[in-house]
DNA sequence: GGAAAGAAGGAAAACGATTGCCGTCACGGT
DNA sequence: ACCGTGACGGCAATCGTTTTCCTTCTTTCC
């Protein structure tokens, strides 16, 4: 509850336990040479003061604050949580802490954040954002190692970790290819919107390889359910025989699988269904579970946590760097033993 | 990109300006009394060296850090993002930073948290978490204001600000009575936790208020589209007449939903619908979308920030302080004008 | 013309911790 | 007895800023 006595210093510590400040700082950092009795009853002072050091005046004298600045661009959202929550987790474990900032898409806003990180001399910097492609670096020439994490920068000498969506959407086609299918449809969101174009890309390419292809021009639309249920309507007017459909992401797998049913299609048994994301609260709520695509974002995270701190320690990893994805197998492409 | 040239420090922009270290603090700041000219040679040295004050060494002298720690004990979730954005929000409008802190659930790593930001020297911090319900303090006696936000600290003595979740259900059973409905049932997640309890509490005594009771007794089951859906059967086939029903969380409204309308039944000319939490992605995927009671989490970080603020200022407010709840209309308890 | 007031800016002491350099013991060997 | 050698700890410089004195130098007024 209430706050309670003021902050010990290393000087309370040092009276208490009858010694010099510097004996005090050797005692508690292992340095120096100091008689055993002499480091505990230091030990035990600065139990008693529940003394911890100043962080700020260390690292005035180390030159490093093991701190980090996290800045999402666009309003902090679905996809970045996983990634701040990778990336702090990592740093957590590297003994970094993080400064949180939300830059709501406005640049101003973003500006201010840079100029007060630099200010508060963090080690480096993790920009994140929602969607994929790429923008403008946050700033030219920092004094710290800058990693782009999820989005991209649009300067390919930084260091950005983004989805293998291509990888993703290719994964996709061969677990439907692995499990039968081969008149397979593709239902996305808006062609305007570059992972719906690159997934459709990849997906198309993959199909080629086996010989085959789309068994119509991929559907663009919305990210949403409803258009995941009109598309259906559109590829069943169009009386085009498919026995599966890779959707852009899971809410569009959603609606295709209950307009589906409703339509008298069996899931998976007629038409296998497989969505992007995997996004929990689609695949999970959907009738049957939704096999998906997972970004691995939290590991995403993490592997942008790392190389900001190999950034740090002088080993910097420029350019892109892609991400695997994983899939996710559930009932919508197979049927369960039982 | 790549890490340019050192911080500039004070000295730097001395010798450049060719003035004193002091100056340059007076110029930077707008203290003692400088001849204009100086004052602006100053400004554009430290302009050319793209000067920031170090923030570690200006704290180390007023004592203050203008910075906060935000931990969150379960994971970070889908109710802590609002309430850490809209704080954040506040936060960065006084000036403050915030280092976020993920707890996952663990109470080891919470302590080291707490550690941590104590030797951050933090001005103050706020705790979040999923549930509502009360959790052991965070620290007993801690040297800086705590501010407990969403979830409530156990101790009544500490600064907790939750949502207003029976007015919430009050206002639900409100707005029902208004569209003229009152046979009312009320469907919702398991009675073991406390928002179910709450909220079907309120809801008994508000329809209490006007005469009436719940057309059954509340249905809890669990926070799923599942259930929702069950729970239509089961009420069906009780056989009670009912024209709205109250749903605990968006879920089980959206579940409710699409078995009334399996069911034959007009949402809302037939049965009007109201849920919980005002989710987006439910009250505008549901076919007709939802009304919902929106618990106003970005106010509620925002309201906790600012009383940590005042804290921090010396004018805590102990207690637990309740944040109102705000109804959303949606076509699910209104047919639109058209 | 001289004194007092005021403006301008420099010097130095904090703030809290770390660390290299020394001084002082005690002890052992010769 | 004397010297060398570790072991032990104190002293003081340092990190980057702010702030409180001071010292100068200009003015201005009588």
């Amino acid at each position: 509850m209430g706050k309670s006595e003021r902050h010990a210093t290393i000087a309370d510590v040092a009276a208490l336990a009858g010694v010099s400040v510097g004996t005090v700082s050797k005692a508690l950092n292992g340095r120096g040479s100091l008689r055993e009795e002499t480091r505990m009853r230091v030990r035990e002072a600065a139990r008693q003061l529940a003394f911890e050091a100043n962080a700020g005046a260390r690292s005035l004298h180390s030159g490093r604050t093991y701190t980090v600045g996290m800045i999402t661009t666009d309003t902090i959202g679905r996809f970045s949580i996983p990634v701040l929550m990778g990336a702090e987790d990592a740093l957590g474990a590297g003994e970094m802490s993080v400064f949180l900032c939300d830059g709501r898409d406005d640049p101003i806003r973003e500006q201010y954040y840079v100029k007060t990180l630099l200010s508060r001399r963090v080690d480096g910097m993790i920009v994140t954002g929602r969607r994929t492609e790429a923008r403008a670096p946050i700033g030219a020439n920092l004094p710290v190692p800058v990693v782009y994490a999820f989005i991209s920068s649009s300067d390919p000498q930084d260091c950005s970790v983004v989805p293998d969506e291509a990888g993703g959407a290719r994964k996709a086609i061969e677990h439907l290819l692995a499990v039968g299918r081969t008149r397979i449809a593709h239902i996305t969101g808006p062609e305007h919107h570059d992972s719906a174009r690159v997934r459709a890309a990849a997906a198309t390419e993959r199909l080629a390889e086996a010989g085959l292809s789309l068994v119509a021009p991929p559907l663009f639309g919305g990210w949403s359910e409803v258009w995941g249920r009109q598309a259906v309507g559109i590829l069943l007017a169009g009386r085009t025989e498919f026995d599966a459909v890779f959707c852009g992401n899971d809410q569009i797998a959603r609606g295709v699988c209950d307009a589906l049913r409703a339509a008298g299609r069996r899931v998976p048994q007629d038409v296998a269904l497989i969505g992007f994301d995997n996004w929990d609260v689609m695949t999970e709520a959907s009738q049957p579970p939704l096999t998906s695509i997972d970004l691995n974002l939290e590991g995403l995270g993490r592997s942008a946590a790392e190389m900001l701190l190999a950034a740090i320690n002088g080993s910097p990893s420029p350019g892109r760097h892609a991400h695997p994805c994983r899939l996710v197998v559930r009932e919508s492409t197979s049927v369960p033993l039982s």
